[in-house]
DNA sequence: AATTCCGGTGGGAGCGCTCTCACGCTGTTC
DNA sequence: GAACAGCGTGAGAGCGCTCCCACCGGAATT
């Protein structure tokens, strides 16, 4: 077991920066009295307190992290997990989002962020070591299919944890913040039989990840509801080419549906390709739905209607719930879950397709 | 001023974990020698590293990190500086690419990746503080425009620092990985002049970024190669809105314009709306050329011809020279520039537009 | 007038680690 | 056989910080 750095860095810093004893010999006071007005000033008179506050500044004082956090048992960081082997789901916008809203939770911290990305297995365990070795002080776990693992072995360290997206594996303790994606898919549903379509299919996410199987599951409450059969429904993978694929073979199998549901606006857009090269139009023929309001969603030949999530909220919910719950451990905030909307747009127009050419 | 935490954390680690005197003790050796078998075992006898490693193993042993990190001053650790005070950007996947490109360089390796997003001038002001602070060992600065303050700022510090992308102010020592957005933008010329178009424009990047400077110096050159004309320039800010503004003018005021090259693949969906609008086709009328091989390249109505470089190698070798220069301070590496490459699709084909409908 | 209280203060210990240094102990050399 | 390497080892100091505790003096209470 190698518990060394397997390649170390070696840096001296410039000029020995400022210790705190010489900001309390600058600041004429004692070492435990610059601590304590660095440190919010309780106990400390208006007079050392201002004293010690020039200093910092003449000095250029900066507390040292590492000798801080030796005492405090505290490292003011937070790990973003992404348990993510693919590079592929890395460029997905949806990171970006998450990162930008984390990162705006922890403005007015002097928290820092620090990623961990496990490709491999081997990464998982080296990562898994990482946060057990108290290197920071609770993690974000973007949950895709493999956070059920990960899900359990964080709640037994016993580190506060917040999970984006709900995990899969729900018999413990687990804390998270979730899109409403059973409200979504119902809103899919409701949406194209509400413009008249009365044939509809989905082509649902994988059938291991919660927010694919919740909209699947919304899709098939929002149908009943409107008192409309369920449908075909095929699986595929998230992915533009496979959702392709399996359009191909629902529209072969059912030739007369005339709406679709795609549970992400990436298979929208091989769902798209599938019903032009089966001849058909979008939505003359077929009107399609999309979901995540993904930047494709409107660029795409024929604009997407599609699902929105207020992602970046989410994210923000996210690093302040477990701001929180560093700060009072034991107190398991409840579940966020937020809502979705439509978002309308030509692939769902009764009108026939009006592609492109708008002054 | 501020130097405290504005919200600390608290947090109280489950069981103390086990330190390196538990180690010793359980190993039947000395701390000293406890420290060495674990930090590479020079000068200690197979015997004294064989029941070190097994202790580590049955202890579950983790060195900590704060305490390792006061006496060396090293910290394992590296920044990624992203200077961009809008979240837009964030969502270009260049981030994406770049984070991953990173954290492959730091695989074998146990440093850790920090990321520090400044939006505002105070962020700027908090982040250069953290990295002078000695909370990291270097720091990668993604260079957009801003990246003039941040190279000199840093490298005034020197703290070991790489930009990726050239930064625009290079009036000091700076190391840097880029792409060859001149040899791109020469490349795009002598395709639409290759391709039998002869009235060429191009709606560059700001003025401000050295990536866009670059490419229209590339364009120019190529143009001139070609024995062309400079033709129109305008210039957007690297938004497709912004584009396809600046295009309508230049197709007003040049309408016989048959081949445009937007210096990215954003600006060119920009572009190909004013064509459009203005009743003109792609590539039948006008050829057009994006860069950067984004995803909706391939995804427009019309397919791009666009410009690939190879982002994640960009990546992995400013992570890679950066724990270079980490270990051996000084050792300036010379700044690396990437090829760029054509990418052929339909905004350029010869034949007339045959969008979507392909079996 | 004697007691308690409490805001403000400084001294000291110690967080877990690395690193220098001095001490054996086995080989090698003259 | 005396002198010297040099390897493996352990004791000890100390990195910069926080926090506990004891202390002091003036205000509030008896």
């Amino acid at each position: 077991m190698n518990t060394s750095p397997p390649r170390s860095l070696r840096h001296a810093a410039g000029r020995p920066s400022p210790t705190l004893e010489d900001l309390a010999l600058a600041a004429g006071v004692s070492r435990s009295t610059a601590s304590r007005a660095i440190n919010g000033g309780d106990r400390v008179s208006p007079a050392a307190q201002a004293a010690v506050d020039r200093a910092v500044v003449a000095l250029g004082y900066i507390p040292n992290r590492a000798a801080r956090s030796l005492v405090t048992r505290r490292t003011s960081s937070i790990a973003l997990v992404i348990p993510e082997p693919d590079v592929r789901v890395m460029m997905d916008p949806f990171f970006a989002v998450v990162i930008t809203g984390i990162t705006e939770a922890l403005r007015e911290t002097d928290v820092q962020l620090v990623l961990l990305m496990s490709r491999t297995d081997d990464d998982s365990a080296r990562t898994l070591r990482y946060l057990r070795g108290g290197h920071v002080d609770g993690a974000i776990v973007v949950s895709h299919h493999e956070a059920d693992s990960w899900a359990r072995s964080l709640a037994e360290t016993g580190l506060p944890t917040i999970f984006i997206g709900r995990p899969w594996d729900m018999t413990f303790d687990v804390t998270y913040v979730d899109t409403d994606n059973v409200g979504g898919g119902k809103l899919a549903a409701q949406h194209l039989s509400g413009i008249g379509r009365r044939r509809l299919a989905t082509v649902a996410g994988p059938a291991d990840m919660t927010a694919a199987v919740d909209r699947l599951r919304g899709w098939k409450a929002g149908l009943a509801e409107a008192g409309l059969p369920e449908g075909p429904v095929v699986h595929a993978d998230f992915t533009t080419d496979g959702a392709a694929a399996a359009a191909r073979l629902l529209l072969a199998e059912h030739p007369d549906i005339d709406g679709i549901f795609a549970a992400s606006d990436l298979m929208a857009l091989g769902v798209m390709e599938a019903i032009q090269a089966a001849g058909k139009t979008v939505p003359g023929d077929i009107a399609l739905m999309g979901y995540d309001n993904h930047a494709v969603a409107e660029t795409a030949s024929t604009p997407l209607t599609t699902i929105t999530q207020p992602m970046v909220e989410m994210a923000v919910k996210a690093g302040s719930m477990l701001l929180e719950e560093i700060e009072a451990p034991g107190s398991h905030p409840e579940p966020v879950i937020y809502s979705t909307r439509l978002v309308e747009r030509e692939s769902t127009s009764v009108a026939p397709t009006a592609s492109a050419a708008n002054a």
